[in-house]
DNA sequence: CGTTACGCTTACGCGAACGTAAACTTTGGG
DNA sequence: CCCAAAGTTTACGTTCGCGTAAGCGTAACG
């Protein structure tokens, strides 16, 4: 029980994806779950780049981009040279999503405004007073 | 010159876009150029607009989500209905918006640990100090 | 023993967001 | 006046991320 794989119809069930996009990922070399005879087994490893992956798609990157990523949460066969190229592209995506992190901030803090004014002036239209939250 | 008005290839130099990708924006009517006969013209609405869109997709908006919220930006010929409802919806991207921002912050910070440990054994593997920035 | 269920492979389809090519008009230069 | 540049429309092509259907294997159920 140390392993507790699970069969591709669980994987679905416990994170809300197809059948479809888990074989699509597998084709793409982002997973790489077991075969006990025809069928997919998927591990602790599996799910835990699956959790990445999704997280990974939900910021804007690519399947590309997240593959290159997980590169970096598998301290396996992989010499020095591909060691730091992997580095150097994590750096790359890291520096991404600090500067969407800034630009995030700002985007929200200047929708919030207008939302705020928007409603203001939809209030002075009705001349009822509008929730806020 | 209170206008500035400026043309599709202007456009094209100082947003770094094709004059494809302006002409789709105008065909999904996130856009409304002027027309000085044939040719397309550009005013400093059509240009805050674009900017909007632009950082929208940074985020991973659709252009339908981008084309919505930015309706909130033009105070038009809007019956008071439609105006609550693109506030209602102004309201949802907000929220995601600010779940975004939150779980980006955890990836960051996820990440940068990763690449820290990855440089820490790769640093032992070589025998080198390697560099932190 | 049939059929139902689940999974597998193969492959075509699709919406989003453009790229790219073809053919036409307009405008300015030599 | 001719041509090249810039812009326009129309329309088919492309990549990504899957959806969906066809057809096959096999394991279980009644």
């Amino acid at each position: 029980m140390s392993e507790q794989l699970m069969t591709i119809r669980q994987m679905c069930d416990a994170y809300d994806v197809t059948p479809r996009t888990l074989r699509f990922y597998e084709a793409r070399e982002l997973i790489f779950p077991e075969r006990r005879g025809q069928h997919r087994l998927y591990d602790r490893r599996d799910r835990a780049r699956l959790t990445l992956i999704l997280r990974g798609k939900r910021f804007g990157f690519s399947l590309e981009q997240i593959r290159q990523l997980l590169e970096l949460y598998e301290p396996g066969q992989h010499n020095q040279t591909q060691i730091a190229a992997t580095i150097k592209v994590a750096r790359e995506r890291l520096t991404d999503m600090e500067r969407q992190y800034a630009e995030l901030r700002d985007a929200i803090a200047d929708l919030k405004t207008t939302i705020d004014d928007s409603e203001a002036r939809l209030a002075r239209a009705t001349g009822n007073t509008q929730q806020t939250g």
